[in-house]
DNA sequence: TGACACTGTCACCATACGGTGACAAATCTC
DNA sequence: GAGATTTGTCACCGTATGGTGACAGTGTCA
């Protein structure tokens, strides 16, 4: 005679398959937050929910389909009017490297708010996976967006700036210190956690950006 | 009686803890640069010595201790030298900001040249421990030196521009680009694979410093 | 009322991990 | 040569992982 034993079935409200899936994806993160990506695994998650593993396969057939679900479900990435301030229209007025210095700035200021994104965009780093691609597409998409409404498509602009690359410098610099931010607290003779740190990077971003629109004989 | 059978033991030549020692510190590289950081572990650097993992505990203290010998013994962050191009008096008569633009660029391609430092890169970054300690000192230190060849801390330039701002944008950048490289393609349009897109980012960095020192007056 | 699908729990598998104690073979020391 | 030390191999432990099959409680629909 095999095992009887009463296996504690939940009842009633409790078996809700749209509830589970929730808890499920806000569970990675959790996860992510608490242990970070090295953490990252079946067996935390569901541990985590309060339900089993094997409902990770069936609702999203395994960790990745997991990951995906989360990453679209969450705020992970600052939106195209987060960058801009909130009015598009007060932004589009602005000088071109005044946009573009602005947008820098939050930026900046939203992944910081971001320590979920932090923590996957140092995960995403390693591991180029299909997990992740979800992840580059929405940031590439905002990215575009921003480009175009800081007029950076603009020929007088095109033609006598790589935008793009500008753009990259800007991108990589602002992740990266993001990322780093709580890992480590000098870069380079920075202050990560101060605020007043945050404030010289921005500022010197700002100065190079204006400083090459102005060499540029822009504005 | 227990097991009296033939252990492989090795023999003559074989029996020599440094060479031991070279080939687990060798196989950190090699595992690092084929698994990636996420397959580093004992089992794995002692397989692939060929060894048992029970040395590495006895040699080392554990795969912390490896770590660190791998890192001080291997080239994983370029030299001054390097930064300068080979010749600090020839470097040292350069105007300041070409010393700084020139000295980006050579950063630049050092890391480049180093795949495991990039996967060092990237995985220091996710966790700051004890085993790190010992990487980000050498960085800093090479930092301070190259800043220091590069005039930046003449008063006339410390007065007018925040260096250690200019120095963690710019390094951010370049180490943020470089780890990514391997993983994706694309960086804000940017190709990261073909050698004219790692020229645009360069050009660009120089024109950003340039811009700013010629913005302060400066030269 | 009975058949059936759905939601969830549990036990279990093979595998890999980090780590340790016992032991064989070679070498060193006296 | 005898004994101690070093170098290396092996077997094994507890634990965690990803993954699966069996089964119980619940609801639905004919």
């Amino acid at each position: 005679m095999v095992a009887m034993k009463a296996q504690g079935m939940k009842s009633g409200a409790d078996r809700d398959r749209d509830a589970s899936r929730r808890r499920l994806i806000e569970s990675v993160g959790a996860v992510l937050a608490e242990e970070g990506f090295q953490g990252m695994g079946v067996n935390a998650v569901a541990r985590r929910a309060g339900l089993d593993k094997v409902l990770i396969y069936r609702y999203f057939g395994g960790l990745p389909g997991l990951i995906s679900a989360f990453a679209v479900e969450y705020d992970f990435w600052p939106s195209l009017d987060e960058l801009v301030g909130g009015d598009a229209d007060a932004f589009r007025t602005l000088p071109v490297s005044d946009r573009l210095a602005l947008g820098t700035r939050h930026f900046m200021r939203a992944i910081r708010a971001r320590p979920l994104t932090q923590e996957i965009l140092t995960w995403v780093f390693k591991e180029q996976s299909e997990t992740t691609k979800g992840l580059d597409e929405v940031r590439e998409r905002v990215g575009r967006g921003f480009l175009e409404l800081c007029g950076m498509n603009d020929p007088d602009v095109a033609s006598s700036i790589d935008v793009p690359a500008l753009l990259a410098i800007i991108g990589a610099a602002v992740n990266h210190l993001c990322a780093r931010a709580d890992k480590i607290r000098y870069f380079a003779g920075i202050d990560l956690v101060d605020g007043d740190g945050w404030k010289r990077l921005e500022d010197m971003l700002e100065r190079m950006i204006k400083a090459v629109f102005a060499e540029a004989g822009l504005s």
